[in-house]
DNA sequence: CGACCACTTGAAAACTCTCAAGGCAAGTGG
DNA sequence: CCACTTGCCTTGAGAGTTTTCAAGTGGTCG
């Protein structure tokens, strides 16, 4: 099966590797109308979920919005990640968007399969356990960033994490299609504060803005920007 | 089982209502040395854990420092609440510190056996992954206000917080014995900042400070500082 | 070509933190 | 019993950071 083959070059081990093929039938995957440009809305926060979806190629922001209006995107998701599961798990409405960055292809698993195989494979479960524990780390980890750290560290942070996440094209650029805006909304922080942070970041030689791309030499001196100097 | 009949006032289900007598035999629960006093380490981040920590009377703030040394609290637990379970489920160092906010004392479980019941108890596994999944969602919630509100608003936000956690004492104020450090590390600010935003509170009649006590008559005015104002 | 969208820059305003200092209450030791 | 220490609360003023608002540029697509 095709879908084994997770095509996705970071660490990432592929969610489903452990079952058998039986199992895997049982999920009874879906390929119909799965396949979604930049742009597309995937699920609406507080619609209620049917599937479960599980991307294959391309990737996935997942935001949601605040008071005022701005735009948070708490995770991205690539080849191999879940979409939705925690929803699927409450039988609960979502909790934010998921909005395609690319052309992206997702499979969809019915949320009846998934419940399934949950309660009857303890091993599946295990794992699935093991996904929420991970997403709730980088969760709380966020939480620090956000709370303590400067613009600076912020942006930094974010732009180690895209090279990290989608690392970096013949060019040596990050090989995301993410707008300014949405760096910012990764970093929790304005747009115009995003562009000042990279414009300095260039003019310190730490990255290279080249049009819309942003090339990256070094990322031991992006990484030096993680962290508080003070001594 | 004196255990069983969970102390908590709030609407906390106690986590352990679905399990049979055997299987609660089978948690072998220590009560040796479970009793903590204000301000005692009762784990320590980086260490590796041994038994699953099961509040059973008092509160406890779970921590960790930033690398600027600042503290941040990213959660409170109470009877019935579970601590240490992530870092068990990985097999993995804690995240996190866990201190007593007042005198505690716990139950501690030896992980084998809270890992034992996982792998033969589906339903528990289910549970253990609805509690995941509810941290979860309050890490991503927690994450939007760090990252969009004003130090006003994380300040009503934790005192309605708090509020709903620890209710209110005879004299109609908060029942929690936080320090004002304390309600500046769970909102993301500064000690300062938070005495500014309560003292603005209570010249508003929003609060009533009563010595180190915070008096709330209309939980609603504070409720209503949650949200931006803006039109 | 015009509209649109993303990117960029500047300047002022708003917000929050930092640093410094003082007050109060409880507990301690002489 | 009093002086002293300690921990927490409070306030002020200035510095620093970040946002906001306004304006302008450049590329792209129909």
């Amino acid at each position: 099966m095709q879908f084994l083959k997770s095509n996705n070059s970071s660490s990432h081990k592929c969610f489903f590797s452990g079952l058998t093929r039986e199992q895997i039938v049982s999920l009874e995957l879906e390929e119909i109308d799965t396949t979604y440009l930049r742009g597309d809305l995937i699920f609406r926060e507080g619609t209620y979920p049917k599937s479960l979806f599980v991307v294959y190629r391309g990737a996935v922001k997942v935001h949601k919005y605040g008071d005022n209006g701005k735009e948070q995107i708490t995770r991205l998701a690539q080849p191999g990640d879940l979409l939705g599961y925690r929803a699927l798990l409450g039988n609960q409405p979502y909790k934010a968007n998921a909005t395609a960055l690319q052309e992206t292809k997702v499979f969809k698993i019915p949320g009846k399969s998934f419940i399934n195989l949950l309660k009857t494979n303890a091993d599946f479960s295990f794992k699935v356990m093991e996904l929420l524990s991970d997403d709730l780390k980088h969760a709380e980890d966020k939480l620090l960033n956000m709370a303590q750290k400067s613009v600076r560290e912020k942006i930094a942070e974010t732009l180690v994490l895209l090279y990290e996440k989608f690392g970096l094209d013949e060019s040596s650029a990050i090989n995301s299609k993410l707008t300014r805006k949405e760096i910012g909304d990764i970093a929790g922080t304005t747009t115009e504060s995003t562009i000042r942070t990279i414009s300095d970041f260039n003019k310190e030689n730490i990255v290279q803005i080249n049009g819309k791309k942003l090339i990256v030499n070094d990322i031991n001196l992006l990484k030096n920007e993680l962290h508080n100097k003070i001594a």
